[in-house]
DNA sequence: TAAAATCTGTTGCAAATGCAACAATTTTAT
DNA sequence: ATAAAATTGTTGCATTTGCAACAGATTTTA
């Protein structure tokens, strides 16, 4: 995090106080939303997780982002003039927040002071958003599922000052987050273990270097 | 963009009227920044062309991102725990706006009603930033260079509302923005060309389909 | 404008990854 | 509690991609 702003409080303020919002509660399987051009929608999690799926034409899917609490989405941040089929749906009981960004920054007709903080604070969703999506970046550029796997172990393990920590994903969702096959992933997970890099016990991860 | 917002107009008045920013001026191959954690600085290319440079334990070198005028890029929108060395260097002459993000709420000196104004836009450059972010990674999930390149080619197709188009990049530099090799790249656009997709004279693409 | 540097185009071969398929295990839903 | 669904682990083989190397073209710099 950029500063001390607390997000969570934030968010509930936001839920709070605003008129020009909806929250709305979502079960397994639902979609919460299409990716519509020219909506301008943007979405907070407020509690659940959510995925960002992509259609192709041969009917392939796979999932674009992975939204869990406070985590913002929407078809504001979506490049338009990809012909993708876009949505999201809950992959488990959630509460979405919906708004629309044009409005937001219209005056509120309670004139709130909320306001101003509010906008400030969606700077800092805003750069939650870009800083997740460089660490994708960064591990999508690596050359190798291994070079993928050891940056990707790395920061785990930094972000939880272990050398023990546990992967937040299945195995089959980790091969689609690097946009690898799941089998070869597998592969190079047991190349990995029997070259003595890393110790695993199911997503349980030890780094033994 | 998604309002009609005049970003080029924002960024000369930021410019003229914020005593908390500072201008410098880089010629081709200069160092412009490196990313050093808790700085929290933001920049914005005002002209010229920046590239954000990894160099990974090996000494290979990857362009993780490319700024144009306008762009917006900084420390405070990389994840922390990566243990790369990042920097951003000119590759042409250019001139660059530095801020820090942490100060850029504090009360202006001068208590000028810019600074709303500043805060506001602020966020259609975050936007327009998590969009080129977003379009990156499209491109980069795709699972064969074939769809990369066709994906990229609709793109620009539909961008330019035209079959004919010039891709913006030296093949070189658009094997690095999919981090693919560039005789891989090459490769395929001669099949492409070959199997009667697409048309190539240099950087100019004609889609034949 | 000449020299240097970079980019393009190409290839053969090696290595990495994807695909398909299946059994075993674990998780989820009824 | 049990059936259904999803995930894991594995393999052989096909395909794609990377690597190395080089000559020719183009662009940049001095």
């Amino acid at each position: 995090m950029v500063t001390n702003f607390d997000k969570k409080n934030f968010i509930k303020n936001f839920k709070a106080n605003c008129k020009k919002i909806q929250v709305k509660n979502f079960i397994k399987g639902e979609t919460v939303t299409t990716y519509i051009e020219k909506r301008n929608q943007i979405c907070i999690v407020l509690s659940g997780e959510v995925d960002l799926i992509r259609y192709d034409f041969n009917g392939n899917k796979t999932i674009i982002g992975h939204f869990v609490e406070n985590d913002i989405f929407g078809e504001v941040f979506y490049p338009a003039n990809t012909n993708n089929e876009l949505f999201v749906t809950a992959i488990k009981k959630s509460e979405i927040l919906f708004f629309s960004y044009d409005t937001l920054f219209e005056k509120c007709e309670y004139e709130c002071v909320f306001h101003k903080e509010l906008i400030n604070n969606l700077s800092e969703l805003f750069i939650d958003e870009i800083i997740d999506l460089n660490l994708r970046i960064e591990l999508l550029t690596k050359r190798s599922i291994r070079e993928k796997l050891l940056s990707y172990f790395e920061i785990l393990s930094k972000s939880s000052m272990n050398k023990v920590f546990n992967i937040p994903y299945t195995y089959t969702d980790l091969a689609d987050y690097f946009s690898v096959d799941r089998s070869s992933l597998m592969r190079e997970i047991k190349m990995l273990t029997d070259e003595g890099f890393i110790k695993k016990e199911g997503t349980k991860i030890t780094l033994l270097y």
